[in-house]
DNA sequence: AGAGAAGCTTACGTTGACGTAAATGGAACG
DNA sequence: CGTTCCATTTACGTCAACGTAAGCTTCTCT
């Protein structure tokens, strides 16, 4: 096992590295751990986030380009991690898992209609404005 | 007296009767208002809500189907109601919706992965509840 | 006339996801 | 040794999108 403290393979970053790497702010990332949603291992009073960490951060700020809120995703993130579960509640978070499943795919069917609308709407009102310039082409 | 209020053609409707039929609070309906994405005309103090009003709440209501902020819904509605403004104007909010429909096809590659991934991530866990029940069904 | 019901305005409260400031502490540098 | 730089904790501030309560008018029914 390569677990040297030192830095050759660093296996553990700083709080600093991680908002570099991620884009995130400190405080984002104090704030995700207070939410249970990461957790870092202490050197002292200083937090060292672990590859597990960064493996859900990634997921995490997945879930939010969704709308996904926190809570929702620390759910999720149970079940990614989920490997030493009991079975009962691995059944249940599958049930979480299959209504949110439903949910995207619900959302994805409403965003593709609202995607040909606004498609529709806009080749609209590009006709309007080829023919408000006098039916020439209105690109500048 | 049961009121025919005015013609026959009812075209306004009032606040409750708005609220009904959408399934809103008046609340919300005068906090549209006062955002300017409504604009109800008022007989004495009361508000009376027009069909225009109707199209353009049932457009809102959509919109926050999809996460999309207030702000962002009145900038589509004046795409949709754009039909006396000027031409610079008009191209202006073009592009507006452009990005935005960039946005929406960038927003739904996403979802599709993330289903995908949901969905793998699903079967994953039921064949480990399959496994760990001893290889039989795992009903319930 | 009095009691509701419905509407209005004003304004403070709430939730989620952080921002930001203040006070503190160790480490590195010149 | 003092200064600067990160990091930490505690705690109040913010923004969106309303909720909710208080207090006032106005209409309607009995």
């Amino acid at each position: 096992m390569t677990q040297a403290n030192e830095p050759m393979t660093q296996d553990t970053m700083t709080i600093r590295e991680m908002c570099d790497l991620f884009d995130v702010t400190p405080r984002t990332l104090r704030f995700y751990e207070s939410k249970e949603l990461l957790f870092p291992i202490r050197e002292g009073q200083k937090r060292l986030f672990t590859r597990r960490d960064r493996a859900r951060l990634k997921l995490i700020l997945r879930g939010k380009r969704f709308g996904f809120s926190l809570e929702e995703i620390r759910q999720l993130l149970d079940l990614y991690y989920a490997g030493d579960q009991q079975a009962t509640q691995l059944s249940r978070t599958l049930d979480v898992a299959a209504e949110r499943l439903a949910d995207m795919e619900r959302q994805r069917a409403e965003l593709d209609l609202a995607i040909n609308d606004l498609k529709s709407q806009i080749s609209l009102v590009e006709d309007m404005l080829t023919h408000i310039t006098g039916h020439k082409d209105a690109a500048e």
